[in-house]
DNA sequence: GTTATACCCGACTAAAATAATCGTATTAAT
DNA sequence: ATTAATACGATTATTTTAGTCGGGTATAAC
């Protein structure tokens, strides 16, 4: 229980992996070998984060991927939910349904846990990961 | 992702409920009645709590369950690694193996975010959530 | 203008984790 | 005896996560 999923560690390993190589496309497959990540689902991930204006594509030989310029200020909630919907340790915390919700006895403590963990990925942002 | 599992949540649930009763046994259909929890998986996670030692049973009519004196004083990770197996935001935080371990150029300030959490989950005792 | 390299994108499949169910045995109060 | 409850292992179903495939588009180099 309260795993990353996977595509959230592959997209950091390349914004990281980017980020040390300055202003120079990357493509996805020199990360994918480098990291043994699967090149698809990297890709993938890649087109997501450039949709989301994270991360400039160029496209033909010699193109690749590179950061944007203020990526790193953006705090980690943001970069999550962004990338894996909304977070939240228990069903009522996010948007879903519950149907112990009406009788439910924990619910008050839970949310403020909830809350203590958001606070943290609040409070750490992109960069502090990828620099 | 970041999710308690439904199982924990039934847990707490029925702690708090039993706390609330005192002494008396509470059976597990009483409580799976009252929060609509399937009663087959209810009945399963609080024989493992009585197994822990958490709770005490009682068999036959009139039986149930009882909290122990002093599981409030356990802490959620305790509790939560005892009921769920260990727990971590990625692979190399637990027991499990990881291809990009060699290479991984986020593990270290991953492995911080993971303590903070563990920090939260540490200082919240059982019996916050179910007193 | 052909070729090679790389991004784009949606649909699909596979695997793993989680959630729920079933069947049978045991215990104890009435 | 009967009934109401726990004990426990095996099984199945569902959901989430992870990974794959196929066909398309852009562009640099020759
Ligand atoms: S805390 Fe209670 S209401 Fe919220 S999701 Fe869990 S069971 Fe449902
Ligand atoms: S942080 Fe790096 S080493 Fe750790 S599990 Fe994620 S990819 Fe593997």
């Amino acid at each position: 229980m309260l795993k990353l999923t996977r595509k959230l560690e592959y997209a950091l390993i390349a914004l990281r992996h980017m980020q040390d190589k300055g202003d120079t496309f990357i493509s996805a497959k020199e990360i994918a070998d480098m990291y043994l990540i699967p090149r698809e689902l990297l890709a993938k991930t890649l087109q997501q984060m450039v949709k989301l204006n994270y991360i400039k594509a160029a496209q033909g030989p010699h193109g690749g991927y590179r950061v944007r310029k203020g990526l790193t200020e953006i705090s980690m909630t943001q970069f999550m939910e962004d990338l894996e919907g909304p977070m939240g340790i228990v069903d009522c915390n996010i948007n879903a349904e519950c149907i112990q919700l009406e009788n439910c006895n924990i619910r008050l403590p839970i949310k403020k846990i909830n809350s203590n963990i958001r606070a943290i990925f609040n409070e750490i942002r992109v960069g502090d990961i990828t620099s």
